[in-house]
DNA sequence: GGCTCCAGTATTGGATCCATTATGAAAGAT
DNA sequence: ATCTTTCATAATGGATCCAATACTGGAGCC
């Protein structure tokens, strides 16, 4: 009847968008845990769900028309992910991080963000460089979305010619980690403009193939943004 | 009777070891997953279960005495940190790596090890060195299991006292991947000497507060471990 | 002889069911 | 009145059940 293939008695309808806000349809099977998962990181790095909000595995279940178990699935990925808390038999919470640990995150950053793009150097087209480039000022014009999505964009194209597929999953993860603060930082301080500067700045000493140069200003400024981000918490917490 | 609580009509017993190498004993409840996770990661990282064995869930349910629940939640751990492959419908594996994953991987245990180094440094005390230059010796001297247990003890107890927990959980990630093929560099090139003597080299440097030269010792030794490790699966393809 | 198709089997992914644990409110004791 | 204890409720963790997908082997066809 009406077309829709019951799969069990009292099965939900499975067939229909798990992520309206992207379009995302549920495959067939197989990856519901994986969707549910992109789905709540979204709406986590976004600052949607924010730090503390807990996490009913029932109502997810309910949310997404599953079962509860691709919701559990998902909630110990994102655990292992560092955006999720799971206390043993008291459920899940969103994740919160304190200034030491969004500085270590930035540390980790620096240091792996760093490595990327001296690998990714020697690979460098100038046509991977204009896009690069644009992606700056499309994002400086308001282009992308907001601006923690124009950074995450703007980091990872630049050092994905590196080759290097477990260094920049690294990285995109702790991106995703501290994202959230970010917004923060670029709101109260007005950052944006600065990290634009920065962003015209490492693209020019890739563009003259200057290694050294490219990295020193990069290391710079994720150190600054990671100064910035820690001051303002620590402020905050004050 | 025999006084094992029965919790449903055909369950298995559970309160019995469920990792009987370590003597871990099973908790109550809640740490079933990460019990199996631990069993499984020590069973491949050591290399009694071979990169490309096949990981059935119902198979291991059996020798664990478990359901196939926690299993599969075991088997999703291990895939995110690499040491399984796990193909939809289609089951897991012990996840094998080429060349140049280990390069990467070795490039960043370099970038994190050496951060980790640097921020340990100053938290560093002579009792603590004593202790780490000890754990050389031990290694050595055979005395802590094989080469890559002694070798990972060394690296881990340095650079505790940084007090970077997510850092540290990382470096320990990378080590576990590809602590494996490792031992096959220690059995063909004889290199447990070598890493031993690096390995005082390096605990001489943090004695002396050196910082910079603590950290490219310790950057020097594992890229020449990465290096040789490479070399050797390279010319093992070919 | 080899290729394709099909049925049977094994295995996974998802749903449902049940036991255990934590939470919170109400009743009783000091 | 407050603290403790008890019991009801809600939520998780684990077990079991069912549908869907992938593998295997054999029959039929070219």
């Amino acid at each position: 009847m009406f077309g829709v293939k019951r799969r069990h008695p009292l099965s939900h309808p499975i067939d229909t968008d798990l992520d309206p806000g992207r379009g995302m349809v549920a495959k067939r099977t197989g990856a519901l845990a994986a969707q549910i998962a992109g789905a709540l990181r979204q709406k986590i790095v976004s600052g949607t769900l924010p730090a503390g909000t807990p996490l009913r595995q029932d109502r997810l279940a309910g949310e997404f028309g599953t079962s509860r178990m691709p919701v559990r699935e998902a909630l110990h990925s994102l655990q292992q992910e560092g955006l999720v808390h799971l206390e043993p038999n008291r459920g899940a919470v969103v994740a919160a991080l304190d200034p030491a640990e969004v500085r270590e995150i930035y540390e980790m950053r620096a240091a792996a963000e760093t490595l990327a793009l001296k690998t990714a150097i020697p690979e460098l087209t100038d046509r991977h460089l204009d896009h690069v480039g644009g992606i700056v000022e499309e994002g400086a014009g308001g282009r992308i979305g907001d601006f923690g999505q124009a950074n995450r964009t703007f980091h990872l194209t630049l050092y994905a010619p590196c080759g290097r597929p477990r260094l920049l999953a690294h990285i995109a993860g702790l991106t995703d980690l501290a994202d959230r603060y970010l917004r923060i930082t670029v709101r109260t301080l007005d950052y944006a403009a600065r990290s634009d500067a920065e962003h015209r700045g490492i693209v020019d000493a890739c563009r003259r193939r200057d290694a050294d140069l490219a990295c020193d200003r990069l290391r710079h400024h994720i150190e600054a943004a990671g100064a910035a981000l820690t001051d303002l918490l620590e402020r905050r917490v004050g």
